[in-house]
DNA sequence: TGCTAACCGAGACGGTACGTCACGTCTTAGA
DNA sequence: TCTAAGACGTGACGTACCGTCTCGGTTAGCA
């Protein structure tokens, strides 16, 4: 005879789907801090302690999203022409464009907010960009096709492009003209590309 | 005519003091987010207004701690050997060195997420780190030397190196052996320091 | 020199009695378990903060209404015509008048749940029905008229009195016809009363 | 006809009993309105949906644990030695006596607070005492051996005891020295029992 | 002997109120 | 006129219980 499983309810799933959601669509439309367990539950229709019961935390809550891919914009996914540089050049154009938006720019900063807040927004936001993210593969792939050099430490590059992407974030300064291609410069060096 | 000094006392400067040392220990202490404006005042002793007069915020009197240098530690200082690699990697290897204490990695997280949510604070903090700073100053110095290509954009790979210890950071992850060197690689290129 | 007063603002006058006053409205209308300190802070137009300042629980704020006299009703004065056993049998027809309507019968439970719960409440009481009040006084002065004999436990009877009054009141049942007279016969004596 | 019973199983005794128990049990160690539906279904290891399938409020449940007399303590039964005064005053010394240790004049109190909170205890703790109580018998049994008058209002003077008893609870007042004789004096007149 | 309705324990759910903390504003007395 | 002290209305915190509901498991009586 296998596992005696607990009897009694089940945990609702339409509940955690609309604190999850309800979360996302607070977290967009006021920013981080102003983000509250009350307006949440209100805004899912949900009681508080039903929040509380499965997330400890305001930040638990938002890393959940996060895993959900539920506060990305669609703008922050890396293209793949196979030309990385590029790539690099038009993903971080695609960043700096939201960032031009002031709900894009909060966005972002809420982001950063909630990661610097929170242990859990941290380490699954860092997953998100960094190790398992799209970028770090897109790195690799660029090494094992010789795009980069073989002994080129990608997660430190992947860092530095986003930790840069951050910097100007949180300096609030507009984006000046060629900043993404500079960026991109300063991390794979300015003609550093290899070409077959 | 007339002079039209202002009546009564003026601005107290002691007042202004206790309030910036108050503010620097406790965010030090607390962290950021569990420092209140009334625990400012009573650690300086000092009434709620006062401190209400003169800054609009908990971000703003933040911010003028960051210009008196009253939040970093002389750890956060950039060496000057000549050498830059080594200079760059003794540099990271000291902050790195910081985030391995707890009360390190809080301080780190909290200018963060001041930065991330007070104007003031985060303008301040990059100029801090980029512009108006030593690490700015020293690259510049590089390429003037030669040590650095003539057109490295010297800014953004300050903004990448700062950037990615900002990303380390806010992972919590631990820091792994060889980390500073790799990021400085990872921004200078792996050999791409010029040698006369 | 004197006493070296507090500085600082001092206690809201308007906002102790906008609570008091809210409390008894209340409290007359929906009873003490139905009585919370949101309802009152809201019905005052206060903060709860401004309550919790003043008074450590909901049965302070009662207990001080009482004290006040906010919330006994008129009906429960004494008459004083000289005749005591008519102006008892009129004061409890008063009372039991009251008890017949469902406000009044929840009024008067409301008390002694109070008054259970709460110490200041039922001290309070106590002494408003009890040592110093007008019934005690006029059982008092019955004895220096010679209304009643001169050892007469004076305290015990306008306990007994007032006591049965709070059993009937408890048991919910309806005032049979003459009770009032009853109960005077209980605690004077069928035919006690002394006439010169 | 057809018999229409029920099928399933019957209404379980133990879950019954625990729980009136279990009530009785905290409702002694903590009071009336510290006792709550979660607390008891937990202490009688029930699910709460059996309490509020048998009983709908908690003070029905404390009006079940009357009817069966576990709440009332073995010193407020009515001694009967044939002498109705010194019988009354040992009832009287021995309910004091209760009261005087904290716990005591907390049930007592939490006896109260039931009783003005909830009609089916006021009720059936107006009949322990009154109609259906042992102290009415007894002085309808002192009419009838001609120890009190034929036409002594017996229920009223049961109330006047009982409540006098009740109004020195709810003002949590010490003892003093002879108040239960002098409370039997009250009520009974003080020299007025007939002797043959 | 198996069906099935009603019981049972457990506990998740949407709510209300709790008592506390900090906010930013306002009001006092003293220097 | 500025300062300290701190009361004020406001709003969010995290917790305790409410009374209802939903589970899986158990127990009778009827078929």
């Amino acid at each position: 005879m296998m596992s005696a499983h607990r009897q009694g309810p089940v945990r609702s799933e339409a509940a955690r789907v609309a604190i999850l959601q309800a979360t996302a669509r607070l977290f967009a439309a006021r920013g981080y801090d102003h983000l509250t367990m009350e307006g949440i539950a209100g805004e899912a229709g949900v009681g508080k302690q039903t929040i509380y019961r499965w997330w400890p935390s305001k930040g638990a809550v938002v890393a959940d999203c996060l895993l959900d891919g539920l506060l990305f914009p669609e703008q922050f996914a890396l293209p793949n022409t196979g030309e990385l540089r590029e790539d690099l050049a038009t993903w971080l154009r695609n960043i700096f464009g939201v960032l031009e938006h002031p709900s894009g720019e909060m966005l972002m900063r809420s982001l950063i907010a909630a990661a610097a807040e929170n242990a859990d927004v941290g380490l699954r936001l860092y997953d998100s960009l960094g190790t398992g993210s799209t970028l770090n593969a897109r790195l690799h792939e660029a090494v094992s096709r010789a795009e980069l050099e073989g002994d080129t430490p990608v997660e430190q590059v992947g860092d530095a492009l986003v930790g840069a992407v951050v910097m100007r974030a949180l300096s609030r300064l507009p984006t000046p003209a060629g900043l993404p291609e500079q960026l991109v410069d300063a991390v794979l060096g300015r003609s550093a590309t290899l070409r077959p």
